[in-house]
DNA sequence: CTTAGATATTTTATATTTGAAATATTTTTG
DNA sequence: CAAAAATATTTCAAATATAAAATATCTAAG
């Protein structure tokens, strides 16, 4: 399945490593700033990195959206979203409505609480981001954002 | 603490998107590929993803590691580590050794079987990565991989 | 209509993860 | 040395996460 065959070279070790050491990097530069953000989100706004990806989900899509478009869209499984719409509901910013004629479904949307208490996290959060990313310029930022689209998109669900 | 003030202008909001959306693209390009190597990982060795990443530390330093370097390394808690290194201690994998003179601390390293595990699976993971990142070429990785190198490691602990 | 299959979500069991508190040990200070 | 501070790890409770199984509902074929 892969895109190369090894018969005549057994290993393009030399390509196979600047890939390998950017996947690392990513992953990396990724996890770091997450942690920042996660740390910031709890000592600011005592709210986890779940919930707030979750209510930003949901800030995006006044209409609401179904259990398993959120979890297509988080990349997170559905018994995952469950949990975190369970506890985001009994905390009141988060509700869960039967609009459809579709039994199966339950459409799932930020109450009013939910998009105030938001709004008010979504500004620190694009603050300290940019913080965070400051060594990049805005061109770079645009630049280096267009790359990344091109690749994650292939694996990435439509969400919508 | 941060770079600019916002005297002059309340919101710099083009500047701030940009780098907004290069966080986003990145987050999720970074959670898409992890899915498919863990998924890839799991079908293919019955191994989880953060088990993989602790042998992929260890096997890194033969001589081990402190939990406590373990821990800043892969940027989680140490009671993550703790738990993870339990489960791979009893599944013969790794093992911890006091070989300090400090009673506090635990050098933790590869068995035999673990090294042995680990490099099978080291081999798949580095073709894997090379296809999923295959729309960089060895060049562009490079670069890309330089310019992450450098805000990474801002936060980044120093492992060793 | 009725059943087989498809779809959407929840439940379950287990693993991972965090952050705080507890424990154990070493180092420093008076 | 003895007490205080620092360091390294584990324990603990709660939240998050996965994957598989169970449940509920809808759709389609006959």
């Amino acid at each position: 399945m892969t895109a190369s065959h090894d018969m005549l070279k057994p290993h393009n070790s030399s390509a196979d490593k600047s890939r390998v050491r950017l996947w690392l990097r990513l992953l990396r530069a990724t996890r770091a700033i997450e942690g920042e953000l996660r740390e910031r989100l709890r000592t600011t706004y005592n709210v986890t990195l779940p919930r707030f990806d979750v209510m930003a989900a949901l800030y995006r899509e006044p209409e609401g959206m179904l259990m398993s478009q959120l979890s297509k869209y988080l990349m997170v499984s559905n018994g995952n979203v469950t949990g975190l719409i369970d506890r985001l509901t009994s905390d009141g910013l988060v509700q869960r409505t039967l609009r459809d004629g579709d039994r199966r479904t339950s459409v799932v949307l930020l109450t009013k609480a939910g998009r105030e208490n938001f709004e008010q996290m979504a500004d620190s959060h694009r603050e300290w981001v940019n913080e965070l990313l400051s060594h990049f310029s805005p061109d770079e930022a645009e630049t280096l954002a267009e790359t990344l689209k091109v690749f994650a998109s292939d694996w990435e669900g439509e969400a919508r």
